[in-house]
DNA sequence: CTCAGTGTTCACTTTTAATTGAACAAACCC
DNA sequence: GGGTTTGTTCAATTAAAAGTGAACACTGAG
């Protein structure tokens, strides 16, 4: 097999431009809670022409293979990157997903909704314990909290439609 | 000075009302990045039906007094909970503010708009380091996706005060 | 002034999360 | 079949975050 003419730049630094949009997304899925070595990975994507593969971004950005195939999972798993399948390649490419639209309604299937959920479960058990609470006050007490959380989540549930309808122009 | 009544109950076991919404909101602030205590001591504030000062949630809670102090900072700065003065009492009581505009705005002021500010400055970054990319096409190609940033956090900035509006009727 | 009550700070410890890398599996080619 | 490339898994390591508690400052009471 001839030598590839890509092998260069496999291991070259970052320039300015590629190491600024990866620390800024390093940075920014700090807010939502994702390593940064996830916030790497979307960076060096978005910050590339061509989609990468697994082991270039193990190569650009200096991480571990394990790192690179977890960050890329939860990736996918978002709906952050597309992959790309390319002529006589086996391995797999990926690109960045830039549609907000898309990047807002992955976050909030595999984050926000579970969190939602659990949150259900919880309050479904607090009104059980409900039942149970002695004083006549405390129990309408502790009622008019637990209905509050309640009512916390139905407007949750409420606003991230809307909040998904707004980002998709 | 007499023996305080309240003695009694100040190491008293969470009743399962109680404990439920700590748990609650333990869980709920980690969806915010925000420390267990944090949430604990919310959580305790939202099911008492009296203000409790920082004492009262090292007893009841059983976390130091370090982090009991720290984690009151953090929602104060936060406007998660109102300060009390009661009568002949030295010390500070709380209660937690349950208003859903509220919390959400003080998160909004101090967890994402620094963020959008410190992006903000990353961007301006990036486009100074716009002007030394060699080839022509990847310019154009930079150019574009910082562009795109620069949208996103457009919009951001747009939705925020929606949100807000949204939740406060 | 001294002392007890209250709260903050911060160096240290503990706990949790993230990353690594070696072992493994699967797909493809010869 | 062997050998190579590609990617996953997971126990062990490393790094980061959270929590602790002793030292300190302040305040009001006696």
């Amino acid at each position: 097999m001839e030598t590839e003419p890509k092998d260069a730049e496999l291991t070259q630094d970052l320039n300015p431009v590629e190491a600024g949009l990866v620390a800024f997304f390093i940075d920014g899925v700090r807010l939502v809670g994702l390593p940064p070595s996830v916030g790497g990975i979307y960076g060096l994507l978005f910050a590339s022409r061509e989609p990468l593969s697994l082991n270039d971004c193990v190569c650009r950005l200096k991480i571990s293979k394990g790192s690179a195939s977890q960050g890329l999972r939860v990736l996918r798993q978002l709906g952050a990157v597309k992959e790309v399948e390319l002529e006589n390649q086996r391995r797999v490419f990926y690109k960045a997903e830039t549609q907000l639209k898309r990047l807002v309604g992955g976050f909030i299937r595999e984050e926000i909704r579970p969190h939602l959920d659990s949150g259900a479960q919880k309050s479904a058990e607090l009104h059980a314990a409900l039942k149970d609470v002695e004083g006549a006050e405390d129990r309408t007490f502790y009622q008019s909290q637990v209905g509050q959380v309640d009512q916390w989540m139905k407007q949750a549930r409420k606003v991230l439609p809307l909040l998904q309808k707004v980002l998709g122009e």
